[in-house]
RNA sequence: CGCGGGGUGGAGCAGCUGGUAGCUCGCCAGGCUCAUAACCUGGAGGUCACAGGUUCGAAUCCUGUCCCCGCAA
């Protein structure tokens, strides 16, 4: 039987092993990648294309960048065939309803989270910051309503002692492109998602990382920097908190937080600068006239 | 020309109202110690980003260039 046709929507890095696994499997035929416009980044402003389209290019696929999917979606379904599948990872636009419709079998999704915990933007960070047990990957059928469609698979995954956003998402990513591979290659399977327990997660902004150890609790401020590095990052006054610890380390700057607790941070780096291990900024410190 | 910080021995910093470079560490050697990330002694290691200028003399003042980084987007 010939492989299924599917339509590739997606952005960021999270979508990448998806791709890479459609791409690589007899099984489909990616016939187009859909993706957010280049956007100038950094302090040059250079436009930088989203990660999803170097990867589209150098497989060789063709790449689409509506600035608005919605509104220029009646020119682009005319450049690309009716796809069996029409999937979304990570793309950064809510789709239509007639987009929605344009694949023969089904629109999916896969989503960073255990659906329906944590429908959203930042389900793999707020996994993190809220302490959860476990995470997971969830592969649903896309409806109106965004990450309220029917779950077609998911896979558990525990989250260890100190889990970080970055860690957490690469393991996610791996075992949402798994999922989303067996799950298609199957007669789909539809289980209604419990609204009732639905919960939910915003898109974070610069602010949600600011923080103050006069006012924050040493595991308080660590779960922070291990759920919002690399972003949006853990800032504390001009200087920015990569990695913390709540264990005493030769390398680590000892910062009082509230609480009388102790925040060990092992590396930071202040505006300005290169990030460096924590004992090398407090040795700056203490030079004359400071 | 979006705003701003910075380039000084391996690391982080000071010196910058001009006069042959210093601090906290690290490193090497030796000592003390049951021992140590502790302590003591000694030592190696710097074209002070680069180029030009001012000066008797510049890390330090002036000009230009390169590079790094924070914010904003």
């Amino acid at each position: 039987m010939s492989p299924f046709s599917v339509v590739f929507c997606g952005t960021s890095a999270f979508a990448l092993p998806c791709l890479e696994a459609l791409s690589g499997d007899g099984r489909f035929r990616v016939t187009a990648v859909i993706t957010q416009p280049d956007k100038p980044v950094g302090r040059k402003q250079l436009l930088t294309p989203p990660p999803v389209k170097t990867l589209a290019q150098r497989l060789g696929l063709p790449v689409f960048q509506p600035v608005k999917i919605n509104a220029e979606w009646k020119e682009l379904a005319g450049k690309m065939e009716k796809p069996d599948f029409l999937v979304a990872v990570s793309y950064g636009q809510i789709l239509s309803q007639e987009i929605l419709d344009f694949a023969t079998k089904a629109p999916v999704n896969v989503h960073a989270s255990l659906l329906p915990e944590l429908r959203g933007a930042s389900p793999i960070q707020h996994a993190v910051l809220l302490n959860h047990a476990k995470s997971g990957v969830t592969v649903q059928r896309m409806v109106k309503e965004l990450d309220a469609g029917p779950v077609l698979g998911q896979t558990e995954l525990p989250l260890e002692e100190r889990e970080t956003t970055s860690a957490l998402h690469d393991k996610l990513a791996a075992a949402g492109a798994a999922l989303l591979l067996s799950t298609l290659a199957k007669p789909l399977k539809e289980v209604p998602q419990d609204a009732s327990k639905a919960t939910f997660c915003r898109k974070l902004s610069r602010t949600d990382g600011v923080v103050d150890p006069a006012a924050m609790s040493a595991a308080d401020i660590d779960r922070r920097v291990r759920a919002l590095t690399p972003w949006p990052g853990v800032s504390w006054n001009d200087m920015k908190l990569l990695e913390t610890s709540l264990i005493p380390h030769a390398d680590a700057y000892p910062v009082p937080c509230a609480g009388s607790t102790t925040l060990y941070v092992l590396s930071l780096q202040p505006a300005g600068k290169k990030p460096m291990q924590g004992a090398a900024y407090a040795r700056g410190l203490r030079s004359p006239s400071l």
